[in-house]
DNA sequence: GTGGTGACTAAGCGCTTGCTTAGCATGTTG
DNA sequence: CAACATGCTAAGCAAGCGCTTAGTCACCAC
């Protein structure tokens, strides 16, 4: 039921049965959202009785931190290599995008916890994460800058084409299924062609 | 503390009170979400005992139902408005940017609840809701149809376009803020030249 | 006045929640 | 073989949930 996507994210989490517990709390809490699924919900999933799960994590809320943690800190890699992948500010938003996005089509289920949970966090667990939120929203906007100094390309406002780039990758999560048509790769072509014409280059 | 924006969107509640309870719990909904809201929250906000609010709504997720159907209703109403003001597809797509993309930062409380708590709805809500949305995705597809067919746009995939034009809106109600530095109509009015321009049409 | 009505509250019911306690097998160590 | 650690469960606790009940008060018709 868990995709390998999901799976990907924790490959090592301390014991087996540490690992089960949370991708089952990925499951439910993207399908249901974080209130209102219950521990027992997670454990039964998990195939065990309420009480262990707290023998793995000490609350449910120190369970959706980790999704939320490991989940931002995935998603700034991506994009941080994207950066890193090349010094061509098109090439660097080609991959941004394409693996952005196809990212956020892979795990959609984390995807949606990442982005529509942060208000359910503890308050140390936000903080990193908020932090985290900001690196990845500059990256892009950096990347755009220099774009535009270069005269590769042409935007009203940065910061806005940052938002809009960031949000269209975001919000994949929120409306793909594992039964889309098109496959997550696809998907984060077809979207870099979209972006890298909006921001005004040349080519496709 | 309510906007003026969604206040509009019920201009003659049944009575005063029913009013102020409608605004008190879209104001919880979307700060909170929907599990995470009580009715005493609610009760409370609008200044009154948790029973007075069942004298005027049945149940929490009625007062959910309320708000989702209205805040579909009146997005479904304008955009078909954008679709009827021309003939034009590229001017189509300009006011139905400009406005899809006002609507979701103007009332991005209402925003919030509607995109985010679909899975919380009751089924018949729910039904009409689906429904709302198909339309709404319908009329965006057409418009970029008829604008390839034209000749004036150029897109990959009309259904993804469509999507992403889409998506680019409803997000703008999960980061917007009233502290946000563009107006409702200023970023609407960027994000319509982003999307003509992702759109392959010509001019800006 | 009297009876009726509509908007409201204080109190609380039954249930579910996150989490804890006490105890039970199993395996490991001396 | 005793002593202990580990990983689990059955049972349940306090708190909070959505919603109901019983009753109060202001107001209006006659």
């Amino acid at each position: 039921m868990t995709d390998q996507a999901t799976a990907d994210l924790w490959p090592g989490e301390r014991t087996e049965t540490a690992r089960r517990l949370l991708l089952a709390a990925v499951e439910s809490f993207a399908n249901r959202g974080y209130h209102a699924t219950t521990t027992r919900d997670i454990a039964t999933a998990a195939g065990m009785s309420p009480a262990a799960l707290y023998i793995h994590y000490p609350s449910k809320a120190a369970l959706l931190s980790e999704i939320s943690r490991t989940g931002h800190r995935s998603t700034l890699a991506l994009v941080e290599d994207a950066e890193a992948s090349s010094g061509e500010p098109v090439e660097q938003m080609r991959h941004l995008v394409e693996e952005f996005t196809a990212w956020h089509a892979r795990g959609h289920t984390v995807g949606r916890i990442v982005n529509n949970e942060l208000h359910a966090l503890p308050e140390d667990a936000f903080a990193e994460v908020a932090e985290l939120r900001i690196r990845i929203e500059d990256t892009v906007r950096r990347i755009i800058e220099k774009g535009v100094a270069r005269g590769e390309f042409e935007v009203p406002d940065a910061r806005t084409a940052a938002r809009a780039v960031t949000s269209l990758g975001i919000d994949v999560a929120r409306w793909y299924t594992d039964r889309s048509t098109e496959s997550p790769e696809e998907l984060g072509r077809r979207y870099s062609v979209l972006v890298l014409r909006m921001l005004g280059a040349e080519a496709g």
